[in-house]
DNA sequence: GCTTGATATGTAACCGGTTACACATTAAGA
DNA sequence: TCTTAATGTGTAACCGGTTACATATCAAGC
């Protein structure tokens, strides 16, 4: 690899010249500029950014904090994520911290000494390590940290309430639920939404943590113990696949016989039999926007900590009864 | 962020004492140890990172250069690197190049100007760029790049007999196979593997890439132009999910008109309705092995390039039936 | 007592950029 | 013509580590 000094002579002028053209700073004749973009393209140089990250104690890295890639919500938002940074020169460092504070410590001094310019947390920390003593800048994404974090969130009260009076206006009666891990704020939005608009048709409620294996126990004993009902809402499409199987295994038709809903719209829903309906948030501009957001942030454009609400939607595919309206 | 400088001044000895008991080399007197140890302590000091790759060039960075991290199979794998690497004291910069050419290029030059130490590829690049002139240790994942590179694959052949062999034993007679994209080459193992042993009792077969609704289209297809089959092998686990979607839509009762085996053994398969049979790969294992290979090249403890080809293993979930063997 | 090797420690160069500062030249304005 | 500001360029300090090298002390061996 080429280093300035080599391009300098090469081109007859100062490592300072370089640096000038390469910056678009200071002043250069059009002499010197030619001189040196012309040694630049001949030994194919690209400037060293561990060494100019060193001076200039920024990165263009950013690091991305989520509890686990392999969840499938968090690929698409990684994808947002990384291709908003990419587009302006910045690359992501991937972090799974599975929700344990000591690997989340870890990675955090890891990606501090690193020099990261910027953090997106997609994990919750009601545990609270230090990002506040962190002094970096960085935005929650699908989850609320704190006043004083900017977050990037959907509108999960909206999406609950969305989903009861669909099922509702669809003509089922007797409503069921499973929520998701109670420490999840945004996740238990969903849920009081739901609850507000179902009222008392709402005839059973059990709970569950996003792995499909769990979700399954706790639609196992939704049926067990509350059959019959008429219309299901899962805090997520994981949640929701795993109904949809256990009513298959108990012969119950879907959607004739049970309506389910979903929360989150991932590919997912569109692969199971039959496809889901769901509430989807918009995953990738969720992404987009919190990078964007962080990437302000990081350039100081902006210091005014906000939140911002993105509006869900209901995708009707083919697990609930297309009602004429 | 404390500095080498600060301690040095805390526990009244030079930055190179400092530098000797953190690295442990050189001679420390016991005293001065402590004295720097205590130091290191008050000012919760770590090393920056920035600054050592520049004098060390190397980061312990490495680059994870992937076609999309929103394909279902690479998330797993994703884990496994990031995960080993983590163990190691190493950080995993995500790369998603959709397989352009143009974004793999931005993307080698970016991470060689970071000095990342090692690349891990999992895309293709028939469409060669320059790997080779990178002088970069690099292992090869899931893919076959060219001999002198290494590279972590599993056994897509016996993986396409196995599926063949396993619904011929289970009494099919005539099978059905949707194959990947042509142009990887561990895709067209099991294609071949699958034919090999299918003999004469295949009577169609379609194309189609991993995305689903290319998958439906070529589902639809092959009921649509070689109905009547009782076996269908898909060369994905997304594909094989199409298919058992349009089966259900027409009607055709799996698997007891018609058995279905995917390939790859995603957690996908586990949610369907019902739950895919299929072939599966050791995807963390494979991630696994990548990483180490690739840490022992970073640390020389290793050159002879390897090819390391993992066996696969049929996990009958419900698609296929179960025949007392 | 003198030589020698092991132990211990500090100084300064180095990694490859950026930039403050000094200095020189030129053009514009009075 | 003289002053002044704009333009152009190089030298060297700096970012925060690592390490070669110089130097010093001390104990062992003769």
């Amino acid at each position: 690899m080429a280093t300035i000094k080599q391009v300098a002579k090469q081109a007859n002028v100062s490592v300072a010249t370089v640096s000038r053209v390469m910056n678009k700073s200071g002043y250069v004749s059009e002499d010197a500029r030619e001189a040196v973009e012309r040694a630049i393209a001949e030994l194919n140089y690209s400037p060293n950014r561990v060494a100019r990250s060193l001076y200039k104690k920024s990165s263009n890295l950013i690091g991305l904090i989520m509890p686990d890639i392999t969840n499938p919500f968090f690929p698409q938002l990684a994808r947002a994520i990384e291709d908003v940074a990419n587009q302006h020169g910045y690359q992501v460092v991937l972090c799974n911290t599975d929700e344990q504070l000591e690997k989340e410590q870890t990675y955090l001094v890891a990606l501090q000494t690193m020099h990261v310019d910027g953090l997106i947390i997609t994990t919750n920390h009601s545990h609270n390590p230090n990002y506040e003593t962190l002094n970096l800048p960085m935005v929650a994404l699908d989850r609320i940290v704190k006043a004083g974090i900017d977050a990037v969130i959907s509108d999960g009260y909206e999406g609950g309430k969305l989903a009861a009076e669909t099922l509702l206006a669809n003509g089922a009666t007797r409503l069921a639920h499973i929520a998701g891990p109670e420490h999840l704020k945004t996740v238990k939005r969903r849920t009081e939404g739901f609850m507000e608009a179902a009222g008392e048709h709402l005839v059973g409620m059990t709970q569950s943590t996003f792995t499909f294996k769990e979700a399954l126990t706790a639609s196992q004993e939704l049926f067990d113990h509350h059959w019959p009902f008429d219309g299901v809402f899962a805090a997520n499409d994981v949640i929701a696949a795993a109904v949809l199987q256990e009513a298959v295994r108990r012969n119950i038709r879907v959607p004739e016989e049970l309506q389910v809903i979903g929360y989150d719209g991932i590919e997912l829903g569109e692969m199971t039999s039959p496809p889901l309906t769901t509430i989807v948030q918009p995953i990738y501009e969720m992404g987009r926007l919190a990078t964007e957001r962080l990437l302000d942030l990081i350039e100081k454009k902006d210091t005014q900590a906000k939140e911002m609400l993105l509006p869900v939607s209901l995708l009707e595919r083919q697990t609930t009864k297309r009602k004429e309206r």
